[in-house]
DNA sequence: TCACATACTACGGTTGACGTTATATGGTGC
DNA sequence: GCACCATATAACGTCAACCGTAGTATGTGA
């Protein structure tokens, strides 16, 4: 799972969305660092949807506009919190190996 | 960045390797959840190299076997401990997410 | 009326990972 | 001697996923 997926469930988990919600919300969650166009999320959307990761919550349709609202579903609420362990196990191994490099410095004192 | 690419970095951290030795490392690393293929492996390295992330650190020819040991560059050492921060942010954001979520149980209790 | 924000759809391109197969050598078993 | 396995790298082709761009449609503000 790449990163904008995993922040499209990031962003379902709380509430359900409709599509520019999620974007919103993602550029939120991301700290600015994400911006999902609308290629990579409807895509993305299309293909969780399929995936089962996640739901058509309800369809509102606001002066002339379509708004899908969409929320996680169990087996993306299970996918999603798999997968945080998963980057969170990731991360601490790198800062480990990280630690043992030669000439370690990071920036720091003998720099 | 995707998770080969990162475990790739990561195993290089510590010290140089060759090919047969990263994929070795990153299924420690990843505790068996990633098997590197061939394909992937040399594929990413090559990539990498050329991106300067990492360097070929010696080569050695051992019994008309050539073993090409590479080593993580300055650069990439630095992509991988920004990279590390962002998978850290990212499961913290997903967790704090999932802790929302309505009718939250996390296979505790009430379920 | 023109620009902008909201909201979704459609299309094409590129990257990167994937699986498979091929190459080469040395050790082991028969 | 030959098959098989482990080590080690290379070279294919394929596919998933992301990315950019453009297009459609409506309401609001200058």
């Amino acid at each position: 799972m790449q990163e904008p997926t995993f922040l499209i469930l990031t962003a379902l988990a709380a509430q359900p969305l409709h599509g520019y919600g999620v974007i919103q919300s993602v550029t939120t969650l991301s700290a600015g660092d994400v911006n999902l166009r609308p290629g990579t999320l409807y895509g993305a959307l299309d293909r969780l949807a399929e995936q089962g990761m996640i739901e058509v919550d309800r369809e509102e349709a606001i002066e002339g506009r379509l708004r899908r609202y969409y929320r996680l579903s169990e087996p993306g609420a299970k996918a999603l919190q798999d997968q945080a362990t998963r980057l969170r196990r990731n991360a601490a191994a790198a800062e480990l190996q990280l630690g043992k490099r030669p000439g370690f410095t990071l920036g720091v004192a003998g720099a």
